[in-house]
DNA sequence: TATGAATGAGAATTCATTCAT
DNA sequence: CATGAATGAATTCTCATTCAT
C-alpha cells in the first residue's frame, strides 16, 4: 500500500513505551528514549501519536482490548458462576505474571495523575469490571450467590483484592507465593463469602 | 532530614500540599502554588523540606502516623477478631470519607512511579497492612478463622477490596452507596470467606 | 533556479501559497498546508521550488511581473503626466481591491525581516517605483511639475501614501471609503503639491 | 524595595530585544540570544514577559509611548497647522534617524504577521495617526486647508509618505538624502496639496 | 516526475532550586 | 529564619526537507 512501509512502527513504539514507562515511570520517561528504544526518530512518534499522554492512553486501550478478549475467551463455554470467578482470578493473575511491564504501567502510571483518571473515561476498565459484575448477577439469578450482595460493590472488591495482591507481586523482587495459590485463596475466600 | 522548628509553617505547608497535590496530581503541582496556598515564600519550603519529593513523603508519613494511631485506637480493647475486621473496614472507609484530599493522594500519587515506590520503603503502609495480618493470625490462633488462609495474601486482599471500593467512591461525583453499607458488605463477605 | 516544467502544478502551488500566506502569514504557514491546498504532495513542492523562501520570492516576482505589465498597459498611450499619476493611483488601488490576498502578502510579508529585504534586491518593486519616478521627471521636463521636487523622494512619498491607505483598506473589515474616491483624493493632493 | 533588585532588567531586555530583532528579524531571533545580550538568564525573560510575542508588543508600546510624548511635546505651543505638519514630518524623520533599530522593527517586524496586526489593536499607532488627523481638521476649521479633504484618508497618506521614505532611508546603506531636506519636500508638497 | 513517511535539528518555555538580602 | 527574584537545565513538540519507492 504505502510506499515507505509502516513497518510496524505503531506497535514498535507502543512496545518501546511499555518498557520505558515501566522502567522510569511516565513522568520520568523521555520521548527521545522511547524513540531510541523503538528505533525511530523522535518526530516519527508524533506521526502515530498526538503527544506523550496519548501514547499512554493508546498503550492502555490496546492492551485492554487484548485483555478483554482473552478473558472473554477463557470464560467462554463455562456455565457455573463459581467456576467463572475462579477462572477470572487465575487468568488475571497469570496475565500479570506474563506482562510485568504492562501490569506495572496500568497499576502505577495510569492511576497516577488525577488529570488522567478524571478526564479519561476508561471504558475498557469498566467493561473489565463488568465481567465480574455479570458473573455475580448471574449467580444471584441462579440462586447460588446471596441476593443481598451488591454487585456494584462486590465486583470492585473482588477486583481490588486481585489487584492489590498483584501490585505486591509485581513490585516485590522475590516472589514469595505462587500465583496459582494466590488465585485460589482469593477466589475461594470470595466465593465462600458470597455463596448461599 | 526535614526540620520541624515550627511556627505552624511546617504543617501549613503539608496541608497546602495536600490540597494542591489532590487537585493537580504530584507532577502537575508547582512548588510556587503550594507556597502561595501555604502563604509562605517559595524559598521557605526548602527550609522545611529537602525537595518536592520530600514533601510528598513527609505528607504521607505524617498522615500515616495519624491513620495508624487512629486505627489502633479504634481497635483498642476489642477482643473478637471478627469485630476487629468489621471495625477496620468501617474506620478505613470513614477516614476516606472525611479526608478526600488525603485519600486521593494516598491512592493515586503514592502508588506512583517505580522511582518512588521501589526506593521508598513505605513502612507506614506495611504497618497498616500488618494490623489486618495480625488480626487474621490472631483469629487463626483462636480457631475462628480457617488455618489454610495465608495472612500475607489475605491482608492484601482485604485491604485491596476496601481500597478499590474507596477509589471509586473518591473519584465518582455522585455517591451511590453509603459508606457504612459498603463497609458491612465487604467485611461480612470477607469474614464469611475466612471463618471456620 | 525554480523549474517551470508545468502541468499547472507550478501555478497551482503559487496560487495555493498566496492564499495560505495571506491567511497565516509566512512564518505560520506550513508547507504541508500549501501542498494540501494545491492538491499535490509535500515533496512535489520541492520539485518546483528550492525551499519555502523561494516560494515567497517566486510568488512575488510572478505577481510583480503581472502588476508591472498591467500598469504599463494602463498608462500606454497617455501623454499628460498628471493624467498618468491619476491613472497610477486608481490602477494601484483597484489592484489591491481585486487581489486582497496578494495585496496582504506584498504589504505585510514581503516587507519582512532584514534577512529577506536586505539580501533580496526586489527589482520588480524598484521598477514599479520607477514608473512613478519617470512620470515625475517627464512632468518636470515638460515644465508642468516643480523643478525642485526630488523624484527619488517624491516617487516614494506617492507610493507610500497609496500603500498606507491600502493597508488600512485591506486590514479593516468595514470599507468606509470607496477606492475611487481615495485614489482621487491622493492624486489630486499630490498633483496640487508638485504642479507649478 | 525588593530585596534582589530589578536592576533595570525589564528595560535591559527591551533594549536587547530591540537590537536582536533588528539584526535577525523577529522570527529568526532566539530568546537565548536576547537573554545573552541582556545579560540575564533565559528564564528571567519570562518573569518580565509572557512570551516572545509579548516582548515585541511591549517593545512597541514602550516606544510608542515615548514617541507620542515627544511628538506632543514638539507640537506644544504651536498654533499654525501648517507649522505643525512641518514639525511633525521633521520630528518623525529625526526620530527614525536616531533610532534605526527601533524604526526597523516597527516598520518591518510589527507589520509582519497578520496574526499580530489583526489581533493586536495597536492603539498607540492610531493615536499617532490622529495627531495628524487633528491637525488637518484644525486647519480646515481655520479655513486654511481645503474642506473637501478627508482627514481619515489624508492622515494616512501623509504618514504613509513619511513612512515609505524612512523605510528606504533605514534599509539603504548609503544615505543619499539629508533627512531635513526630505522632511521639507514632503511637508511642502503635502501642504501645497491641501492648502486653500 | 510524484509521493508522503520519515527524519532530526532546533527553540520556546517551564519550574525546582538557590542565595543575596 | 524568611524571602522571592533569578537561574538554567531539561524536554516536548514542530515542521522544512529528504529520499526510497
Amino acid at each position: 500500500m504505502s510506499k515507505r512501509k509502516d513497518n510496524g512502527k505503531y506497535h514498535r513504539i507502543i512496545a518501546a513505551a511499555t518498557r520505558v514507562f515501566a522502567k522510569n515511570g511516565f513522568y520520568h520517561s523521555k520521548i527521545s528514549e522511547i524513540a531510541k528504544e523503538a528505533q525511530v526518530a523522535d518526530g516519527t512518534i508524533y506521526i502515530y501519536f498526538e503527544n506523550k499522554d496519548d501514547i499512554l492512553i493508546c498503550l492502555f486501550e490496546e492492551q485492554m482490548k487484548a485483555v478483554l478478549e482473552n478473558m472473554n475467551h477463557q470464560l467462554e463455554g463455562m456455565d457455573d458462576p463459581s467456576e467463572k470467578l475462579k477462572t477470572f482470578a487465575l487468568t488475571h493473575l497469570e496475565l500479570i505474571e506474563h506482562n510485568k511491564d504492562m501490569a506495572e504501567i496500568i497499576q502505577v502510571e495510569l492511576r497516577q495523575s488525577g488529570k488522567f483518571m478524571k478526564e479519561y473515561k476508561n471504558e475498557g476498565f469498566l467493561r473489565y469490571l463488568d465481567i465480574i459484575g455479570n458473573i455475580i448477577t448471574e449467580g444471584q439469578q441462579k440462586g447460588i450467590f446471596k441476593a443481598q450482595v451488591l454487585p456494584g460493590v462486590a465486583k470492585r472488591a473482588f477486583f481490588g483484592a486481585l489487584d492489590e495482591v498483584s501490585r505486591f507481586w509485581v513490585l516485590s523482587s522475590r516472589k514469595e507465593y505462587d500465583i496459582r495459590v494466590v488465585a485460589e485463596q482469593i477466589s475461594d475466600c470470595f466465593l465462600a463469602g458470597i455463596r448461599n
